[in-house]
RNA sequence: GGCGCCAUAGCCAAGCGGUAAGGCGUGGGUCUGCAACACCCUGAUCACCAGUUCAAAUCUGGUUGGCGCCUCCA
């Protein structure tokens, strides 16, 4: 299994520090509001990475936080007068349901920062007592980022061009900073502001320390993956490995993984231009799936645009998997035989080149454009080769085979079994005489109706089917 | 200013030195009472220029055009 590593900036081969264990640490969103589907993209890629690595029998540690203090969780509290555990705590609910309408899995687990704060105050002590940071007047404290050597071996950046590059960071920097390059670790409450007692001063944490607790807490010192989106590499992951391997003394994460951005018309996803989206806003609209598969259609490092023609094409594009596997659940239903022909046995050899092009895609640093490929190749072959006279056993493997490809991309092929109500069902039987009857007029006319009460109906081989609109 | 990425058919998107996967859409056809599904057929020499090589979309240099990061935005 090959993962490009950001830090090294190549494809390297997947060696976990504890054989057939990953520990994984993805950051999560700041919950300030709902999630929007640019925070869907590594939820849903990582998510993935997740599930294929299960699938390969690894235990996944995966761990993924909520960012519960913040500058915005606190402005949105005050413009609704509550405490900002409200607004945190309602969006946490919020994106969990997102999270599962995604068909995201729940992570091992889900830390919030705010019930990390012990952790934290431990490791800015260490930082201290190391000379790794500093106090301000104010009581703020500093990350000393020069003290760290290898500073910027992440974003690949040094020092001196950030520095000459930047003349902001000068003009913005506090001036109890010993160098601009400094980062907060802990700073003083402001009025109104949620605090915590420390021996610097009562205040709230940096961003940055938050994800090297939580991912020291639940997964140790030296972890397998760090993820995120790409923004995140500077300052953020780089500042992560400054805390925790000044503090540590150890490598903080193995492999670094960063999805691209996702762009909305070819341009920035951003509230100023318009073109922000909500999760939620795309769940009225369409089932979530459509937007997972989606974002899985092209690779987790490949800037992605999204648009509503593009969506519309997912929409297809997914249509076709799932009625390719209705259809093979009603093969199966109605296998006559049990046992696996000669001739189907030398198809399924077919079959299985697909599964293997599956995973060589996957093998190949999550390539899941490549792999939904494959998907389609096996639908083909499936609604070419499979038929009311396939045996049970053939179609199980086919089956089993088309699942798993399915599975790891998170895509639910399974109908909800809905009941139909009573009226609608009969309406279904009325059609269905008075096609017998060859009434096609009144047959059309019973259809078109229930297309308006939102049901499609198919006359199939197999007999009627219908789906929702 | 610094660092970096990308450019493949109408659209989306793989490809990583050996002669262009897959999906959507379009048009034609088969099946079907019709529709839908499904199946068959339908399309590119890979931004441009030069070079390396027996061989390049794939490597090198340049040009043009997009885009990202540079202190808290996934």
């Amino acid at each position: 299994m090959k993962i490009y590593n950001t830090l090294t900036k190549r494809k390297e081969e997947f060696v976990p520090i504890e054989e057939g264990k990953v520990r994984m640490y993805v950051c999560g969103p700041t919950v300030y509001n709902l999630i929007h589907i640019g925070n869907a993209r590594p939820m849903i890629v990582f998510d993935t990475v997740r599930r294929y690595m299960e699938y390969k029998g690894y235990e996944v540690n995966y761990v993924s936080n909520f960012t519960d203090v913040d500058d915005k969780i606190i402005k949105a509290a005050n413009a609704e007068g509550v405490d900002s555990s409200v607004i945190s705590e309602r969006y946490i609910e919020e994106c969990k349901k997102d999270m599962k309408a995604l068909n995201v899995k729940e992570a091992t687990t889900h830390p919030k920062a705010t019930e990390e704060i012990d952790g934290m105050l431990e490791m800015i002590g260490t930082l201290i007592n190391k000379n790794h940071a500093y106090v301000g007047g104010d009581g703020t404290v500093y990350f000393k980022t020069r003290s760290f050597k290898e500073y910027g071996k992440l974003s690949h950046k040094n020092l001196d061009d950030l520095q000459g590059g930047n003349r902001s960071l000068l003009v913005t920097g506090e001036d109890q900073k010993e160098d601009p390059l400094d980062f907060v670790l802990w700073k003083p409450k402001k009025e109104g502001e949620p605090y915590w007692c420390s021996p610097w001063c009562n205040g709230r944490p940096g961003w940055h320390i938050e994800c090297s607790v939580m991912s020291k807490k639940y997964l140790g010192e030296e972890i397998d993956i760090h993820a995120g989106g790409e923004d995140l590499v500077f300052p953020h992951h780089e500042n992560e490995i400054d805390q925790s391997e000044a503090a540590n003394g150890k490598t903080f994460a193995r492999y670094w993984m960063h999805n691209a951005f996702l762009n909305i018309d070819n341009k920035k996803m951003s509230k100023s231009l318009g073109n922000f989206f909500t999760v939620r806003d795309i769940a009225e609209k369409y089932d979530l799936q459509v937007l997972r598969f989606f974002m899985l259609s092209a690779h987790y490092r490949s800037q992605l645009n999204f648009s509503a023609d593009l969506m519309e094409a997912a929409k297809n594009s997914l249509e076709r998997i799932l009625n390719a596997a209705e259809r093979m659940q009603g093969l199966l239903d109605n296998a006559k035989s049990e046992a696996m022909t000669d001739a189907e046995k030398e198809l399924l050899a077919t079959a299985k080149t697909f599964m293997e092009k599956y995973e060589a895609a996957m093998e190949d640093d999550f390539n899941t454009a490549d792999a939904i490929s494959a998907i389609f190749e096996l639908v083909k072959f499936m609604n070419t080769n499979a038929g009311e006279d396939s045996s049970k056993e053939y179609l199980d493997e086919l089956t089993g085979m088309f699942k798993t490809m399915t599975d790891v991309c998170g895509i639910i092929t399974e109908k909800k079994a809905e009941i139909l109500d009573a009226d609608i069902e009969q309406m279904i039987a009325d059609r269905q005489a008075a096609r017998k009857a060859k009434d096609f007029a009144k047959a059309d006319e019973i259809r078109n109706k229930l297309l308006e009460m939102g049901i499609v109906l198919e006359d199939t081989r197999e007999g009627v089917k219908w789906k929702r609109a």
